[in-house]
DNA sequence: TTCACCTTTAAGGGAGTCGTGAAAGGTGGT
DNA sequence: ACCACCTTTCACGACTCCCTTAAAGGTGAA
């Protein structure tokens, strides 16, 4: 009988491969940005990432060499995608580890505005991370999948009522009504789009959270610390 | 504004962390037996494993580091543990994923008894697994946490009753009752002890699945492919 | 005390990884 | 045809990681 470390074990090699791919800021950042809000080009990634175009041109060769990622290319751009949507579930899953990690061990405590604060029009933070958390749990929201920027209405609505959100006012025609938007500091996505900015309007005529001139903090009321937690199960105040 | 490569980004930097630790077999399988199958001293860690003591130790220093194991010395042994329960999700989505990543790659297929085969006395492969977590997503039993060997009993004992169990006769005198065995090929956990056997039982008693003389295979009968889909939701058959 | 055992640490060499810089395909527009 | 741009590859130096080997703490039993 093989002993437990044994490289030919399909499963465990799979497992080592995508952890190596994963060890790493660049590769890690470009795969959640890629999973989170769909297929970018490389200078858009580049960009985005404030890294230099060969430097992430090598380490996307890794990850298509390692089936992560899939290229497709049209005239001169070459389109990023990443290869399976199951990919969100690794990345979302390390976040999480980590961010609970981050609150026990005695690192760094998280900052002020961790909790709530704007993102252009939507909320972001943990209040931002909750409410798509919440949709897409209660199944208002189909998962971001990395196919596309744009998300899609899930089965049922409900949940956006009980937010306080009228879908049928929600003007999409402008903009797309709701896109993944990763957030900077969880690392997982958060809702955005005409419908990140309506949910944040309701939260805002409810008085549950307050915005402030010339920042971009939101503080929890004392009304929202009472309403929120059941609105939002995901949205635990530590 | 920071660009989104920024070591200094706590999250970031806790999940690079915690993926560099996991991309090394001889850690990743460390962790991954401790977590399911709960606290091991270091030279039963490394005859599991078949690997050297100082090489073991080498790694779980690091991991003790990283924070992700702690040690207690009692005596002359040092008994490890996983330090969070949490990492049992971050291991099974990685398992996850590339699981399903290898049976669509033209790597190398599952082998035959990936299916089903027999681990002493309780089914293992992809019936034992989806076992457990039909079982664990059912509310029969508690997941594996890593604070122990043996699993709990959950809330709502009906799907146990569903696998024609009747949890009144099971014998946990000479044995545990449940525990968590890590899968050799899948590396997630399975259910072992008494109550593994007893579900293996009603299985060959209901002619759902089938042993053979002389091997530990175990074949799925043409009633086990009508039921089992529908009793264990996890039990899918590519 | 002495011995056997378990655990931990450390040094050294070999392998692998990463970032930078330069340069080479290709494509579309002028 | 020429140019600007996007993408990809490659080589080199610096760095990190990992296994082996050896040896050093500590503990419990005789």
């Amino acid at each position: 009988m093989r002993g437990w470390v044994d490289a030919d074990e399909p499963v465990l090699a799979s497992v080592i491969s995508l952890t190596r791919e994963l060890a790493d800021p660049v590769r890690l950042t470009a795969l959640q940005l890629l999973s989170a809000e769909g297929p970018h080009t490389l200078t858009q990634l580049a960009d985005a990432l404030g890294v230099s175009a060969p430097r992430l041109g090598n380490h996307l060769a890794r990850l298509r060499t390692a089936g992560l990622v899939t290229v497709e290319h049209t005239g001169r751009h070459a389109v990023y995608r990443v290869a399976s949507p199951g990919l969100g579930e690794v990345l979302s899953a390390l976040a999480h580890y980590a961010h609970a990690d981050l609150a026990v061990r005695p690192g760094r405590p998280s900052t002020p505005d961790d909790v709530a604060h704007t993102c252009y029009d939507h909320a972001a933070g943990r209040l931002g991370v909750a409410v798509l958390g919440t949709l897409v749990e209660r199944g208002a929201l189909r998962p971001p999948d990395g196919r596309d920027g744009s998300l899609a209405l899930g089965g049922d609505p409900a949940a956006f009522a009980e937010l306080g959100v009228d879908l049928t006012t929600v003007d999409a025609r402008r903009r797309k009504l709701a896109t993944a938007c990763l957030d900077r500091t969880h690392r997982v996505p958060h809702l955005g789009g005409a419908l990140g900015k309506a949910v944040l309007d309701a939260l805002l005529a409810r008085d549950l959270v307050r915005a402030h001139e010339g920042t971009r903090e939101l503080t929890v009321t004392p009304k929202g610390a009472a309403e929120l937690p059941t609105l939002l199960p995901a949205f635990t105040t530590p």
